[in-house]
DNA sequence: CCATTGTATGCCTATATCGGAATGTGTCAA
DNA sequence: TTGACACATTCCGATATAGGCATACAATGG
């Protein structure tokens, strides 16, 4: 009942690809299904970061998972990652267009000015 | 010199609209230029955190500020989205197909299996 | 059953976040 | 200048994250 923290990494996909390292191994994945091992190795990390790093995206539904006899198969679920392409599809024309929207503002300043006259502008 | 907590929110803008406050901002802003206190008040939070998002906001670039008088008017700057979208279109055939990489695996699966005589499959 | 290999967890530390409340800074008006 | 309004910043507390390291758990092979 007092000050949360941050919002949980392990709440949503938002969350959960804020982590450059999940990242990665979200790319690693495109290839295939890999073991934990394998994926540690290829990125550069220990064993159990790798590890709570699929815990997290596992929980967030990012990736599957699937025994091997004594590896554990790690394999992309990108389902989740739609969502969030898609908000920030809702941006697209921010930043297609010629300069955010920054020309837009222009026309509605000249159309401003042409309503009320001349008066001071910006300081 | 130890261990770093979690990436700053600061760094990015994937860390920045991690933030579910952040992203409202960022859709309000969609509108147009605003004055912190409106965003405050339309969006039902504290002036005081609306300024501190906004600055979040501010130094990853995904938004303006524009003196105005006594206001200080905010505004979209989405060409920092474009990566992230961008990113997370790289997994867009792993969704959009049937059942992200399952049924390109399984083709692979009966290539293979087409190449080399029934063996022993995926032991 | 024991050893081995492959993974998951627990514990600990340093760091940084987010929120709230209070307070500083800046700009305009009288 | 003083006052009022808009906003920024600081200080505080609570939380939890990411890493490192050690260790527990699981499955397979002898």
């Amino acid at each position: 009942m007092a000050a949360m923290a941050r919002a949980a990494t392990t709440s949503d996909a938002f969350n959960a690809i804020a982590e450059p390292r999940r990242r990665e191994i979200l790319v690693l994945l495109r290839g295939g299904e890999r073991p934990v091992t394998e994926l540690a190795h290829d990125l550069g990390m220990s064993q159990p970061q790798a590890s709570k790093h699929l815990r997290v995206l596992r929980e967030v539904g990012l990736v599957r998972v699937r025994g091997a006899g004594k590896q554990r198969l790690y394999g992309l679920d990108a389902r989740g990652l739609r969502p969030v392409h898609e908000w920030l599809g809702g941006f697209e024309r921010f930043w297609s267009g010629s300069f955010d929207r920054l020309d837009e503002y222009v026309q509605d300043l000249k159309q401003a000015r042409r309503e009320e006259p001349p008066d001071g502008d910006d300081r």
